[in-house]
DNA sequence: CGACTTTTTGAGTCTAGTCAAAACATGTGG
DNA sequence: CCACATGTTTTGACTAGACTCAAAAAGTCG
């Protein structure tokens, strides 16, 4: 089966392209502001600060004193943790409009991870004395805040599950499928999945290695379930690796 | 060494504990309710109902609909999540004062978890109405939910790091360790762990099986580290411990 | 004292990790 | 446009940690 040469195409950030205007449209789609009239998110966005940060570089790093919330505006940021061992652990990968950055920062606390930029990005930050300002104004903000942390707990006790009783096999099954349901772009023949998105990352993200990594996603490949290059993975039978993920094992 | 017997003393769940005194007392202990005054805490306490649940019981399923915040009066509580295959993974272990059941209850979601009576327990609970009342009534409530939540999602990841990066050891060593800290007594020669807790329930929070368990706490025990028997574990030294779940092997 | 449950121990097997090397892509500069 | 340098992915052989199945030992309770 010939492979196809990558279909990558990398999106550009243009610095311009935080402008007040885009900005608006980020912070109005969030979904604990996008209730909010557009006063209020003028107002709102006056107390964000952008960064322009190129890929691979840190945001913040774990243990670093938690001051900001961030937002991405454009690009894709991961949060890892790294093991006493310099093990990377691939927590979650964001893309424009997720938030980041801890929300209990009023006791002092530290960020729990570290967040590093996968694409040149532009970056919206808030402090956290402006954001519980937002709250106290807003106090249905602070519920939907509340409502997008539990979902996210909801997410990650569900990967903890995952880690527990699942084989590696399953884990990736299960990690392309959010990625795809998150992060995919649809293409002719299937699902496209696209960042500088490296088998790397894909053992991060499954408490795995890169070469058992490799040898699954040649099985999956071999079964018509996707196609792989560097750094994409195109789905082509959702159903089937759902099924897999579930079940266990190609046969 | 002659083993100790078992050192496990049930605390009695007497019903009438449930009384309104005691229900105030834990009610206006929660962190995110214990700013108020009193009159707000006997309010928001009229608005509990407790329900009486013995050892092993459920309390609600994964999937059942979320209509409840939970609150543990009294008794030991496990949330588990079971995979396909029947597996059960344990997510966290609560105690008295603990809250539990999902928060984002408003767009109509399911609970992610099951949770199960450990001991006889007498649970409080609130309806999610109710809560929204009590969180639009007192805004500065809704901000410590926030970072309640927040606090466990940390916790949540961090035992995502461990279960991707350390071995079976090491993440019982961890288990113990976290289990100690929450649920511990002190005792003459170190921290009891007694819950009616078996190997089954730290195999099931570690992503292992009993009887890897089983072999990983005969090594301990033969460093001298913990001391255990039937649903019961004594920790004797923390700190070796501690350094065992960071840079692995008994050695 | 049994009946039952939980824990421990043992032997065999397999999944996934490690180490090492080859194959492949991609971008660069001649 | 090609050849090379670099980083990524694949493949192979070997190993080890942890699971499974089976059975014995130790606690617990009526």
């Amino acid at each position: 089966m010939p492979r196809p040469k990558s279909p990558v195409r990398l999106e550009w950030v243009d610095p311009a392209i935080c402008s007040t205007d885009y900005r608006l449209k980020i912070i109005g789609r969030l979904p604990f502001f996008k209730h909010l009239p557009p006063g209020a998110i003028a107002k709102i966005n006056s107390l964000f600060h952008d960064v322009d940060v190129s890929a691979g570089e840190r945001i913040y790093f774990e243990g670093d004193e938690a001051e900001y919330l961030y937002l991405v505006a454009m690009g894709k940021v991961k949060l890892v943790r790294n093991t006493a061992s310099g093990r990377e652990v691939l927590l979650d990968i964001l893309r424009g409009g997720d938030y980041f950055g801890s929300f209990s920062t009023l006791s002092g606390r530290v960020h729990t991870e570290t967040a590093i930029a996968q694409t040149d990005s532009c970056i919206l930050r808030i402090s956290a004395g402006d954001f519980d300002r937002i709250l106290a104004d807003h106090t249905d903000v602070t519920r939907k805040v509340l409502e997008a942390v539990s979902q996210r707990l909801a997410e990650s006790q569900e990967i903890v599950k995952q880690l527990s009783a699942y084989t590696v096999e399953q884990r990736i099954a299960s990690a392309l499928m959010r990625l795809a349901s998150k992060l995919g772009e649809a293409r002719g023949e299937g699902v496209l999945i696209q960042l500088p998105f490296s088998r790397q990352d894909l053992a991060a993200m499954t408490g795995s290695t890169t070469e058992t990594v490799s040898r699954a996603m040649s099985r999956f490949a071999e079964e018509g379930l996707i196609r792989s290059g560097r750094k994409w993975v195109t789905i082509l039978n959702l159903n089937r690796l759902k099924e897999l993920a579930k079940r266990g094992a190609v046969n």
